[in-house]
DNA sequence: CTGTATCCTTAGGGATACTG
DNA sequence: CAGTATCCCTAAGGATACAG
């Protein structure tokens, strides 16, 4: 069979690149892992204004890709809830180190300094969670 | 003045997705960090296939974004070494991380068992020869 | 060798209307 | 609310030729 996703090479930093690798996939992941964000319409609603059609697209690259769930929604509800799966939530450590190096980098970043000092202190017990399954 | 970078939002997320949240740069950023390459022609034989046009236009990039430096070359050679800046070092850890993802869920990466191993070993090891400036 | 320039094609994506 | 579908435009990118 063809592959869905054929790769440019088998170097880690271009698989990391054809799964995330665009302007939108790791807003998303930031809004499941730090915003408790989980419905199509809160990942619209975030700052950067993604598009209807790109979101859906986005989450269902994301799918399956495997880091992301369609979570079963309640019979008579017609929210759908999004969930990192484990192969989501193993991108923590890459995301907080993004985070650290915005941090130092970018004198806008709304991380603020309280945030990161408590990512600082609080770093090594999250990954810890992660790689235990949560 | 109006910036030349506009962001989309002031999220650390997106900070690092505007700066190298494509397809091409971290490849790059790879060639220089851990396959000493440094030259437009090293980076233009790399696996994926960059093409001239393409590779111009993210070194310029990078180097306004202040992560490159294009060195100073031997008056009378051709060659142009590439270096990465100290903001450029400071993607170590993300790279190690991203490395490490790739290496637990991409089963075609390159990064061999015994690569993921010493990365694990000399992680911490690497990021503190970062941090001090190398 | 280090790029520029050009041509051309495709993919990404904004806006908006619409459907179950 | 959670998507699909369209329309349309721009940016991204491959190929290749050329220049300093």
């Amino acid at each position: 069979m063809t592959n869905k996703f054929p790769q440019r090479s088998h170097c880690p930093i271009n698989y990391a690149l054809e799964s995330f690798g665009d302007k939108w996939t790791l807003l998303i992941i930031r809004d499941l892992m730090f915003n408790d964000k989980q419905s199509y319409g809160d990942f619209l609603a975030s700052g950067e204004k993604i598009s209807t059609n790109i979101l859906a697209d986005r989450l269902k690259r994301l799918e399956e890709l495997g880091i992301v769930t369609k979570g079963a929604q309640a019979p008579n509800r017609s929210k759908v809830a999004y969930s990192l799966t484990q192969k989501g939530r193993d991108l923590l450590p890459i995301m907080l180190e993004i985070t650290r190096w915005s941090g130092k980098y970018d004198a806008d970043t709304y991380a603020s300094r309280s945030f990161l000092m408590r990512l600082e202190q609080d770093r090594d017990k999250l990954i810890a969670a992660i790689r235990a399954g949560w």
